[in-house]
DNA sequence: GAAGCCCGTTCGGATTATTCGTACAGGAGA
DNA sequence: TCTCCTGTACGAATAATCCGAACGGGCTTC
């Protein structure tokens, strides 16, 4: 009974706030005092509190009706985040050349706790536009980013990733781990994975991982694009620029650093 | 001196997390928790606490130096913001097709706290790109946006916007008050407002402000060129352009909710 | 090699801010 | 009018926070 439950002391309030935050994302529409206080659940006055605070920091806002939203602050830690990111600012230009090349969507994704966050996303000119954004989080199992970035982990870092269970979200999902395994293998021949509509039906995406020599795999990018325009033979066509692209960010990233400085 | 400070009481230690958010923007290359603690200033325990529970919310992210950075539950919520917002999702189409009318670089902004954040960019297909970023805080004074939405504004709302000192960002900038109410009574006249190197040289922009009937102005549509691209003349012609587009947006804003939802 | 420095980390007690229940005012709908 | 919801305010008991000090590890400097 005398187990040590330190737990290493993380600040509640900040967590409770975050999680505010995260219950006033889920509600598209917006949320009133009343039901974030019933969902966390809090009393009421204490819920105002932070609600209050938050709303002074910017992190939320009342809409036209007086509802809670997520705020502009937001946005603003995002936007410096993504603006300071050396990542995103050498991968931007080998992204949209890519578009130009292969005239398809691209994403750059960074991995975070078991999943893949989009963070850069460039728009295919042509009219089918995907569901998917800046900010979005995919699992790993059934994206091929995920799965180009799985093909590079070690052997703990892979065990640990196939732990998790994998949900099963179209018929082509890869549930089961040695069929996983078996896949991750097919990627690392190939240099490249395909998402073969095992995340949304309809939707073929192809994915290669960022590797710096010395810190592992920064994150991945990939080519998404309907199935109906990315049949297997254009797959094997696309991959090779989807790999020199995904080399080329690495090598950029390999240079000092060509942000907004002026050369000394 | 028995003046009620009560202060409607907000929570220090939310308050206290977003400062160090804040402060872990505003060094770009990330920052050490002992730099942290003595920026704040709070002891180093302290923040030691601050920061491993916004690293386990992701809010903030170690390098690969192992600095303090940004983390990406900052992208996940404003991308949900973004993708949830119906302002966004109206103007996005409206503001592609305004790049492609005039072939220069579309922002989308959203007054806060007497601010313009930009909350959508859409690029020029032009070679000159302008240093600016989904997420920037631009002040009402010195840009188009920002004057769009003051001759907009009423009465007491534009005399506390005017209150605050307006510090002088080129040549051009305004900060005269009586000048300044000038100028925005020519923009009220026009329609647009236009930043001529007011902000930065060599930078023109026009703006229009996006209104609702019932709630006001929601935000502001500008065009932004570099002045060799974008003279005078150029201006007259680019405006009505830039107001249907404004005009655009607010109509699509009034119909229902173009989300995807399924219709009941 | 050793001193020094800064890194991140842990612990415990005094202080502080937080929490909760309750209570009040206003608007919407029945 | 009555009810139910909204958001807001106060006060006392509680629980979390805060600080200082101390430790081990990696790095440069002398």
């Amino acid at each position: 009974m005398s187990e040590i439950v330190t737990r290493s002391a993380t600040s509640s309030s900040v967590a409770r706030a975050f999680e505010l935050l995260d219950l006033v994302a889920a509600a598209p529409d917006g949320i009133a005092l009343g039901q974030l206080a019933a969902a966390v659940p809090t009393a009421k006055s204490t819920t105002h509190r932070y609600v209050m605070t938050l709303l002074d920091l910017g992190a939320l806002r009342r809409d036209a009706r007086g509802r809670l939203t997520l705020g502009l602050k937001l946005v603003e830690l995002a936007g410096a985040l993504l603006d300071g990111d050396d990542l995103h600012a050498a991968a931007d230009p080998v992204l949209h050349e890519l578009v130009a090349q292969t005239g398809e969507t691209v994403h750059l994704g960074i991995p975070s706790d078991g999943h893949v966050v989009y963070v850069a996303k460039v728009e295919s000119p042509q009219s089918v536009r995907l569901v998917s954004r800046v900010g979005a989080r995919v699992a790993l199992h059934c994206s091929a980013m995920g799965k180009a970035l799985m093909a590079r982990m070690g052997e703990e870092s892979l065990d640990a990733a196939l732990a998790h269970p994998r949900t099963s979200r179209t018929v082509h999902t890869i549930v089961d781990e040695t069929a996983m395994r078996a896949e991750l293998e097919k990627v690392r021949v190939a240099g490249v994975a395909i998402d073969d509509e095992e995340n949304e039906l309809g939707v073929r995406c192809l994915g290669a991982v960022i590797v710096d020599p010395r810190a592992g795999s920064l994150g991945a990018i990939s080519v998404s694009a309907p199935a109906a325009r990315m049949s297997h033979e254009r797959c094997a066509e696309v991959a090779p620029a989807v790999i020199s692209a995904a080399e080329e960010i690495a090598r950029r990233l390999g240079r000092p650093i060509p942000r907004s400085h002026e050369e000394s």
